[in-house]
RNA sequence: GGUCCCGUAGCUCAGCUGGAUAGAGCAGCUGACUUCUAAUCAGCAGGCCGCAGGUUCGAAUCCUGCCGGGAUCGCCA
């Protein structure tokens, strides 16, 4: 039993011995002690008033001395208002630390056999990621690492829409213009030189389509269409999308270019496998200097036919209905959201089908009984919606489904908008916070007798050490701000910050020799920043399993910089190498290793990488 | 307009299953490196926790209403 369990329970039947009320576990608040105050942990008394009808103080006391007589973890406590504190005995604590101290693997559970799938990434293919990417890979990554601490095997997926009238967008303006060029050819990775053509197709678009409204032709239109007291200006803006449908040559070439793909024209196909090959290889890339990846990757171009059979199995059922129209709909106004399209009156289907598919294509695949989808919280409603007719379609996954809805990524000029040039391209990021890191490292010279090589693997690390912390930090449901400038900090609440503490350790004990823990045994009496350490050590399991519980890999960082300020000065105030007494000694260097262990395995669960040196 | 999310120091964020005097970082000012990596530490200054009610021994935290910002609302993904 856990000493919060233990302290909880010793509550519970201290209450019921002294003044024979039974209490409810939950009315039992027991948290780590303040600072100010001498403890470890501190048990509100307040809530005990009304059935023992005894002040506050007198409880505290009453009870501090029932627990204190009866638990050999407590050896004192003091009462301040209705506050009791307990202390927990030194050997407690230093049998525990022996404890961590042996154990690799400390915060992980043993592995269980159930799987877990984590969708996350799941970009398009006619750009290369940018920014909202990043925080979106990063909260799939650390979701999925720390479900592998609660021993899940865990499965990370993603899915790739690869098809439709974006990519042919790019098609047709390579046709068009590229004369033949290669990524290698023009000398850029394969996803912004697909992104290039894409965007070129667009700058083209708007060429034509800017003649059009001068012609008469166009000026046609906007005489017959326009509204009462609409600009023309305006107009035409509303009416883009009309235009590109049913006035546009260019338009026209690329649905043709969708219709050629649909029909398995191969040329056509052999030119969307082309171009799409070029974006993996640059995707790949940037998941690579993430250090993320996927056991498998879903193409819509697999699944965007996919659930049709389910919309048939479930009209069957009588869980879907059919309008006049012949579209089929499923209700879900008991459920206080709205009827919602499942098959359009042409039988092709929408977004919703698909995701219907492709849940149980996954769950045939994986046999996953949860499910994390990372997806921005603009798809709530979608969500929401997916989620409820999976329940009454009874799937057996359908109670383990979660979205992880994330908030959008703001600059400090405001949102990134693609149209204005203001997307922070996620390799240009990377790149930065490097480069960053380099230039720090340069200025200090540490690094200076290790071969480019590793000097380049520490400056990488701490530069995505930066960018990574930075973004990961902020609890996920909130919109953040993405101060570019600030991202590449290394100094603060930073994630070079928590890594300084893990390479000052490291150094520590590269100097110290062979560790004697032994001697530690030898040393009784720990100081009030010991104490405080380890009862941080003690709480890190916790700390994930919450974590876990509420998708917020956030609780883990803040957790990582608290732990490593608790340290940095720990180090400062205290001498480990020239400490008092041998014992002294190693029972620091035992202390320092237990906390550098966790430091590195809780950055890991965020995708941080720790340097030994820095 | 309906529904959902957010609102804490100049800025970026913790704290929210109710508990002690609301915490960090950045920016500003002061100090600490011949001593284990100063990417560090210590200090000063900075707050109607959006506003107003309510519940409670106790509210940044729970409830209601309002204000401000954002998302979304049947055939885009």
């Amino acid at each position: 039993m856990s000493i919060v369990q233990t302290l909880e329970q010793g509550v519970l039947d201290g209450i019921r011995d002294l003044y024979g009320k039974e209490v409810d576990a939950a009315q039992v608040t027991l948290s780590p002690t303040r600072k100010e105050f001498e403890g470890d942990y501190t048990v509100v008394v307040f809530p005990f008033t009304r059935l023992a009808r005894k002040k506050p103080e007198e409880i505290g006391a009453e009870l501090g001395q029932w627990l204190q007589d009866r638990l050999d973890t407590v050896t004192h406590f003091n009462v301040i208002k209705g506050f009791l504190n307990l202390s927990i005995s030194d050997a407690y604590w230093r049998r525990f630390l022996e404890d961590v101290y042996r154990d690799e693997s400390y915060g992980l559970q043993p592995a269980r056999d159930e799987r877990f799938m984590v969708e996350f990434s799941s970009p398009n293919t006619n750009k290369p990621l940018h920014l909202g990417h990043i925080r979106n890979i990063l909260l799939g990554w650390s979701v999925s690492r720390l479900f592998e601490a609660l021993g899940y095997e865990v499965v990370r997926v993603q899915i790739v829409n690869d098809r439709g009238i974006a990519i042919c967008k790019s098609m047709l303006a390579w046709q068009k213009f590229g004369r033949g060029a290669t990524p290698e050819s023009a000398g850029i990775k394969g996803d912004h030189f697909v992104g290039r053509y894409y965007v070129l197709f667009e700058q083209k678009f708007r060429e034509e389509y800017r003649a059009w409204q001068q012609s008469e032709a166009g000026q046609a239109v906007l005489r017959a269409n326009r509204k009462e007291g609409q600009g023309e200006e305006d107009f035409f803006k509303a009416f883009k999308n009309t235009y590109f449908n049913e006035h546009s040559p260019l338009g026209a070439e690329a649905r043709d270019m969708l219709l050629k793909w649909e029909a398995g024209e191969p040329d056509t196909v052999a030119l969307w496998k082309q171009m799409n090959s070029w974006v993996y290889e640059g995707f790949d890339q940037t998941y690579d200097q993430l250090g993320v990846d996927f056991h498998k990757t879903y193409y819509e171009s697999d699944t965007y036919l996919s659930g049709k059979d389910i919309v048939a199995e479930g009209l069957e059922r009588e869980i879907f209905f059919r309008k006049d129209d012949g579209s089929v709909w499923v209700d879900l106004t008991d459920a206080k959201l709205d009827e919602k399209l499942l098959l359009r009156r042409d039988g092709t289907s929408v977004y919703m089908t698909q995701d219907l598919g492709t849940a149980r294509m996954r769950y045939e695949d994986y046999g996953a009984r949860r499910m994390v989808y990372v997806v921005g919280d603009e798809q709530n409603y979608h969500f929401q919606v997916l989620f409820e007719i999976l329940k009454r379609l009874e799937e057996p996954y359908a109670d383990g489904l979660h979205h992880l809805s994330y908030g959008m990524v703001d600059l400090p000029t405001g949102k990134m908008k693609s149209r204005e040039g203001t997307v922070v391209d996620a390799d240009d990021l990377i790149a930065e916070v490097i480069e960053e890191a380099r230039k720090n490292s340069l200025e200090r010279g540490t690094l200076a007798d290790l071969s480019p090589e590793e000097q380049e693997a520490v400056v990488r690390k701490v530069g995505l050490a930066a960018l990574k912390f930075f973004i990961v930090k902020v609890h996920p449901q909130k919109r953040m701000v993405f101060n570019p400038r600030e991202s590449v900090d290394l100094q603060g609440q930073t994630g070079p910050y928590v890594q300084n503490a893990y390479v000052r350790i490291q150094s520590v004990l590269r100097k110290a020799g062979a560790l004697n823990a032994e001697a530690a045994t030898g040393y009784a009496q720990l100081l009030p920043d010991e104490r405080d350490l380890i009862a941080r050590l003690y709480a890190f399991p916790e700390v994930i399993a919450e974590a876990a519980a509420a998708y917020d890999p956030s609780e883990v960082a803040n957790y990582c910089y608290d732990l490593a300020k608790a340290y940095h000065k720990f180090y400062h105030d205290h001498s480990i190498l020239r400490a008092e007494s041998e014992a002294a000694k190693a029972f620091r260097l035992q202390l320092s290793t237990a906390i550098a262990r966790v430091l590195r395995n809780g950055m890991d669960l965020l995708g941080i990488d720790m340097p030994e040196r820095m």
